[in-house]
RNA sequence: GCGCCCGUAGCUCAGUUGGAUAGAGCAACUGCCUUCUAAGCAGUAGGCCACUGGUUCGAAUCCAGUCGGGCGCACCA
């Protein structure tokens, strides 16, 4: 809708420009915004400011005469020069009502648009090792990720979400091992378990399930095989947290296949004819350091012949681009934040531009219960899992919490505020407004009047309070709110304009009531009730969490 | 020591491709349910945007430095 804006003042420029009012330059970037205060209009631009230095003019000069050809415009109701430049923009009450007709007429669509043009985008999120439950912070990832990917597809990306599986490695070694211990003592041998080994009770629970399935007295089990019950036990236990979490993927991509497809052997073959390769010490090292400013070279393959989880994660991320992306999205624990400027290095040296990767940090949670910090350690293998706090909580409270604040910042996540169904619990303001709109609807149609499918347009010319007003503006910036979203790769911020809505539908709703008497009035405030919902509704969807028509 | 992130109201945080008088929620205090959902609303109060300097018409936002906090600096995964 803002779009339309935009238009109105490029349009005012330029045949500003082309009448000679003003000299012929090209044009920066006009940035139209939402004044803050009412008196400024319904939109702002700075236009004239930034025109001033190019023409050798005054701001307020320039303004004046831009202003003039903008106030010609139909859709404008009046336009004024303010402050060192400004140009406020008041339109008339006839474009916000057909926002209003667009939100009823595209309904579930509304906000969607092509802001990213279906440039294709990998999104790797969660990728947590299949050696343990998911815990809190793989939680917070899958929100942002799995937001994010709704989001920018609502924006007109392509987007894929890929979860890759480090199936090999020492780690799954360790755990196939950890578990054959735990089975030994489950048939009665004494063992000792070694410190580095997972002593987390799922750990036994797993070799309770080997035993199970194999046997009491299953003995001289190769080693391989509680490794891959193990793997695969673990893996299909984060996909079930991830789905009832509502997470969903579209790959799940194992790093063992593409060791045994691709080969190792070819793709160390591939980076060394890329020339940033060197032997040092009986290693095998790339780069990094000249690449892309990295801290020090990495190793690819170690002198023992070994190769480096940092080899995998090169193949993966050349074969990524193989693929036809874009953008490669990774979106990572903020202790990973060491590895970003390797694979950047790897994609520079396969002559790829590195900026096409972005990766998104996401800080630690701080388990709170009433205040206080739940003591979590992961090295005693007792960690709070996704899984406990989905079952207390409820996947929507979770989701917006984990989605109420930047991901690089940490984040406090407090159990029994969560919890909460109470005022200071924000995540109910936003699904209250909803269901109260339903319900008002529902009220409205028990006493006999039911929203038109195709309403005519000239019942809106019934609302005339300023509060009707500054919500359909608030509504039409839905589109933007999400594609700016998109861009910055920043969920919350759909998570403020949701919040924000809520905070301006519930005053509204206070002082003024929707089903009246008359009739023309209620059907215009049914029909802004709707849209509200809608856009409510619109915007939850992509933050993962419900709608609910009744609370 | 080097690199990255952060420092905004009592608390948790928005606000950064530089814009007009810096915002919200919670906590505190005062009010509002015989009419559409009180999981709500109205009101009061709360600030050297860590500090210092620079860039300019203009800085919470950009730059440099200082202080304070977090994380990372493996031939680990």
């Amino acid at each position: 809708m803002r779009v339309r804006v935009h238009e109105i003042v490029r349009i005012a420029v330029e045949s500003a420009m082309a009448e000679g009012a003003l000299t012929l330059i090209s044009l920066p970037e006009i940035i139209i915004e939402k004044p803050k205060k009412d008196g400024f209009g319904d939109f702002a631009t700075n236009a004239a400011m930034l025109l001033s230095g190019a023409l050798k003019k005054p701001p307020r000069e320039i303004a004046s005469v831009i202003s003039a050809k903008i106030a010609k415009n139909p859709l404008v109701e009046k336009c004024e020069v303010a402050g060192p430049g400004f140009i406020n923009i008041f339109l008339k009450s006839s474009y916000w009502t057909k926002v209003l007709s667009e939100i009823i007429k595209e309904g579930a669509g509304f906000g969607r648009s092509n802001a990213g043009g279906g440039k294709k985008v990998l999104l790797e999120f969660v990728s947590a090792n299949p050696t343990g439950p998911l815990h809190i912070g793989h939680g917070r990832g899958a929100a942002v990720g799995d937001s994010l990917a709704r989001i920018m597809g609502f924006a007109g990306f392509k987007v894929t979400r890929e979860f890759y599986i480090n199936d090999i490695g020492a780690q799954t070694i360790i755990l196939g091992e950890s578990v054959k211990l735990r089975f030994e003592e489950l048939i009665g041998k004494i063992i000792s378990f070694p410190d580095n080994y997972y002593k987390g009770e799922y750990v036994k629970e797993l070799a309770k399930e080997f035993r199970d399935e194999n046997g009491k007295g299953a003995n001289d089990i190769a080693p391989s095989s509680f490794q891959n019950f193990a793997g695969k036990k673990m893996l299909g236990r984060i996909k079930k947290d991830l789905k009832d979490f509502g997470v969903e993927f579209d790959n799940w991509y194992s790093e063992g296949e593409l060791v045994r497809h691709e080969g190792l052997g070819k793709i160390l073959t591939a980076i060394e004819k890329t020339g940033f390769t060197f032997v040092e010490d009986g290693a095998l090292w790339m780069k990094t350091k000249e690449l892309a400013n990295d801290d020090k070279d990495r190793v690819l393959q170690k002198a023992n012949g070994e190769t480096t989880y940092f080899l995998s994660d090169v193949a993966y991320h050349k074969d990524k681009v193989k693929r036809g992306f874009d953008i490669l999205i990774n979106v990572w624990g903020a202790d990973h934040h060491g590895y970003e400027a390797r694979i950047r290095a790897a994609l520079k040296a396969f002559g790829h531009d590195p900026d096409m990767l972005k990766i998104i940090f996401i800080q630690l949670v701080a388990l709170m219960r009433s205040g206080a910090p739940v003591p979590m350690g992961k090295r005693e293998g007792e960690f709070v899992t996704l899984r406990q706090v989905m079952d207390e909580v409820g996947v929507d409270a979770c989701r917006f919490f984990f989605l109420m604040r930047k991901s690089d910042a940490q984040l406090d996540f407090d159990l029994e505020l969560a919890k909460k169904q109470a005022p200071e619990n924000p995540v109910y303001y936003v699904q209250y407004c909803h269901a109260r709109i339903k319900s008002i609807i529902e009220f409205a149609k028990e006493s006999g009047i039911n929203i038109p499918e195709d309403p005519d347009e000239n019942v809106f010319g019934r609302l005339k309070e300023k509060e009707e007003f500054e919500l359909i503006r608030h509504l039409s910036a839905f589109e933007e709110v999400v594609a700016k979203s998109a861009r910055d790769m920043e969920p919350h911020k759909v998570t403020f304009y949701l919040t924000e809505l809520a905070g301006m539908f519930h005053p509204y709703y206070n002082k003024n009531r929707v089903v009246t008497s008359e009739k023309n009035l209620t059907l215009a405030r049914l029909l802004l009730c709707k849209a509200v919902a809608t856009v409510a509704a619109n915007g939850l969807t992509l933050l993962g969490v419900n709608a609910p028509d009744k609370m």
